[in-house]
DNA sequence: AACTATTTATAATA
DNA sequence: TTATTATAAATAGTT
């Protein structure tokens, strides 16, 4: 959306950053505006610059829309408030629930999949810089990273299977078959 | 924008101002991420639409965004990072960031996990409950669960891969063998 | 759900 | 920093 594409992550040039940061703020502002308008829609937006400092547009405003958000979250966490639902009301708003989960989860892996690049970027600079980097580290250090990435892809394998269940259990129901 | 400029207010039509909805909504959430991405920021949206259905982009998510900035009207902090680290001092300095928050996603991902499997049995609950469930979803709903299911399969298994990748080179290096 | 014709956002530049 | 401008990206109307 400029002279050149740039690629999706971090910029380096804190200078540059911080006129992207400050041009996209803007810009996102504006187009939750727009949505908020077009459409007669709630919108709420909060941004943190990496230096900490706060950003926030809301229509009607920015607490009122969290607070209804978090409100609901809650809400949906405690079952028991839903006692006058109908049955397939409260398997809509379970399904929901469920949706929700997974699109979040799937946000999740988009971002450690990014961090992840990154991070075999650092290690990978310079070809042959791997053991300059992991030199400059320390063993107890790199054990712990290495009991760390161990237990994570042992989480990552456990929920692979988790879904693959769940995911089989409701693609066999019938009328699912696409 | 489009093939026409539209004027800023809202879209009579019901029907367009759905389709409007959804991909503001969806260009919104991807101009957030973006900004996230590009400057290392925090960002939370939260929309309602106007029929009152919640949708949130988050990162690292809606509802730490949202606390975060919820609490922040008594609060004000700031931190000014020395410049003048060794190489290995930064070095230590990322890999300790990076540890943190592999550290901090894993803690979140295993509580997600947790929460998971408990929507998993309550789905379950009555060991034949699956088929009514699913029946009360209706078609529509289910094809695109199963098609972010399998969005979701294929993210997972090319991020355990990428995961072999980056823990394997860690711990090919010698010193780091236990 | 796709597909353009346009408008809009913005990266690089001045 | 602010303004300009050449391009990339989003999207309104259409199929």
């Amino acid at each position: 959306m400029g002279r050149r594409k740039i690629e999706m992550k971090v910029v380096k040039d804190t200078g540059c950053r911080q006129v992207t940061f400050s041009k996209r703020r803007t810009g996102l502002f504006k187009k939750a505006n727009e949505l908020a308008t077009l459409c007669g829609a709630e919108v709420g937006v909060v941004v943190f610059s990496p230096g900490g400092k706060p950003f926030s547009f809301g229509q009607p405003n920015v607490d009122t829309v969290a607070d209804r958000f978090l409100k609901l979250e809650s809400k949906s966490s405690r079952d028991k408030t839903t006692t006058t639902m109908s049955k397939s009301k409260k398997n809509s708003a379970a399904a929901e629930k469920l949706n929700h989960q997974l699109n979040e989860r799937m946000k999740e892996f988009q971002d450690k999949k990014k961090r992840g690049e990154e991070l075999d970027k650092e290690i990978m600079a310079g070809g042959k810089a791997v053991p300059e980097f992991i030199g400059d580290l320390g063993f107890g250090y790199l054990k712990k990273m290495k009991r760390t990435l161990q237990g994570f892809r042992k989480t990552v394998k456990e929920r692979v299977g988790e879904i693959e269940a769940s995911s089989t259990l409701l693609m066999l129901s019938k009328d699912c078959r696409d």
